[in-house]
DNA sequence: GCTGTATGCAGAT
DNA sequence: TCTGCCTACAGCG
């Protein structure tokens, strides 16, 4: 589930496995030949996540991979010594006992330190980095008339929501969807992002995207929807019932995204 | 086996 | 607002 979360979970997960090794470095698919044979023979950079970013150090040289998972990208890490190369790899990276193969990502190239700050500079605060200012993030909310939906997703606001968390943490506040920026309450705002740095927390540690309180996972009303993806309120639930009040759950589309929300749960400013 | 769909985003229109 | 990227899986027959 490439939600910030899920970077988040790589980079640790990349580091674990591949810090302080020597690495070697391919591109069995042969669309980032250039960039694997730099990181080829090298010891290991740090990989860090910025939102829905991963950013790895190389060795030796000031450039940097930058991998985006987009919507359906993967890197799987996996514990052995040689694995044959199914399907299109972009990225392998091996050390005697691990391979690591990236597969579908939007993006996987060598950055400059300029692009680097370059696309630094366009991402909000990211919940789940300790530096993070969520006042930043608040004061675009607060000046705009776009929908507190749209402005969750925007990374320029706040980087590594995705479709999902969006979705859950609306509900869990009982924020309408379509509420203007401007329109917020502050307090509520405050409370948003404490509640997000804690849901992408639980989502790092569990690998899956968890929003729902124990105590309304198997309420009267129906249960929360059970997939790879984790378990949500209301996210892929249209037409069922509202964990907590019944309502079937409503489905739209905004900006190009599928939106869910329920209709008497969330009116809160 | 085929079809539809997806947690994302850039670039064209 | 629409299209393309490029992968995996659920659902269907």
């Amino acid at each position: 589930m490439p939600e910030g979360h899920t970077l988040h979970r790589l980079a640790r997960t990349l580091n674990r496995t591949f810090g302080s090794h020597v690495v070697e470095s391919s591109s069995p698919q042969g669309r980032f030949t250039a960039g694997a044979a730099l990181v080829d023979g090298t010891r290991f950079g740090r990989a860090q996540a910025w939102g829905k970013h991963l950013l790895v150090g190389v060795e030796g040289s000031q450039d940097m991979v930058h991998v985006h998972l987009g919507l359906y990208g993967k890197f799987a890490v996996t514990k052995v010594d040689d694995l044959p190369v199914v399907g299109q790899v972009r990225w392998r990276l091996t050390r005697p006992g691990a391979v690591a193969d990236l597969r579908g990502p939007t993006a996987c190239e060598l950055l400059a330190p300029p692009a680097v700050d370059i696309l630094l500079d366009r991402l909000g605060p990211d919940p789940l980095r300790k530096d993070a200012d969520p006042d930043r993030a608040w004061r675009r909310i607060h000046a705009s008339r776009a929908p507190i939906a749209t402005l969750l997703m925007d990374q320029a606001v706040i980087a590594g929501i995705g479709n999902v968390y969006r979705a859950e943490l609306l509900f869990r506040h009982g924020v309408d969807p379509a509420l203007p920026g401007r329109g917020l309450d502050e307090a509520t705002w405050a409370a948003m992002w404490d509640d997000i740095v804690e849901l992408m927390k639980i989502g790092v540690s569990k690998g899956r995207i968890l929003t729902v309180r124990p105590e309304d996972s198997r309420g009267p009303a129906g249960r929360a929807r059970r997939g790879r993806g984790g378990e949500s309120y209301v996210y892929r639930r249209t037409d069922l019932p509202c964990l907590v009040c019944g309502t079937p759950v409503a489905g739209s589309v905004l900006g190009g995204r599928n939106l869910f929300w329920c209709p008497t749960c969330q009116h809160r400013r």
